[in-house]
DNA sequence: GTAGTTGCAAAACCTTTGCAAAGGC
DNA sequence: GCCTTTGCAAAGGTTTTGCAACTAC
């Protein structure tokens, strides 16, 4: 289709790939921009935008989207499933599934030649169970 | 929480969930508005939000927005996985899922108190297949 | 030097919301 | 008649984009 890996190694592509590297959490777009900007005070939110979609493109880097709510991003670039809270939004990587899922195994489906998966589960997290007595 | 079940049946909301319960595509909102505004010219689009919303709470149907782009809505209650075209970002349900995930069967994953899941496949659909070569 | 990238701001896009009028029950 | 729901339009929030200046190679 069209070129996917980045041309140059800009300090801002290599800051945003960085920061997200080292979280185990799954940050927006915009919680991405408020981390990067502590080192990098002048870079734009549009940026981190056209550089999130290029790691993406790139695979790199996960995005992550069920929910409807802003895109979140993952660090890793395996394939895994997630957890995500109902009421505070937040999203957990699940590496306990008891019946693992294997779309490499999936080439097709209904006439469909298939690339990849997503699986999220939805729920309650810890800290908002125990809230919602 | 608060009341989920519509208190009146409006015609706009009758419309909707027939419109909606005879696809077995997985329209968008604005598709749905099209859709309802052939037999009811005034019906606004601000109208289907609000109902196919209401319809959601309600457990009716569903709502589908893995890619990030606009929700998409399924006229069936019953959770089943979906696959998404990469390329004309059609999507259709998965019936013959191989090794068939059961949700309803997993109640905890990492503390979490599971309630459902999302699970979408993507990859080309037959008609795309086709047009890359 | 050249073409990809940035920062900035505006635009685009989907979705939600305020409000007066309409309409179920 | 009461109170939910509608239609309309404006606002909201996230993401994308146009463009001149900048910078990696």
């Amino acid at each position: 289709m069209e070129r996917t890996r980045p041309r140059r190694n800009t300090r801002q592509r290599q800051a945003i790939l960085e920061a997200l590297k080292k979280l185990t959490t799954h940050p927006t777009a915009s919680d991405m921009y408020e981390i990067v900007s502590k080192d990098m005070p002048r870079i734009s939110l549009g940026t981190v935008y056209r550089n999130l979609e290029l790691l993406v493109k790139d695979g790199s880097i996960q995005k992550l989207n069920v929910s409807g709510k802003e895109a979140r991003y993952d660090g890793t670039p395996e394939t895994h499933a997630h957890v995500r809270c109902l009421k505070c939004n937040r999203v957990d990587d699940v590496h306990d599934l008891p019946d693992d899922l294997d779309a490499g195994g999936i080439s097709t489906l209904g006439g469909y030649e298939i690339l990849g998966y997503h699986l999220e589960f939805y729920g309650h997290c810890p800290a908002c169970k125990k809230k919602k007595k």
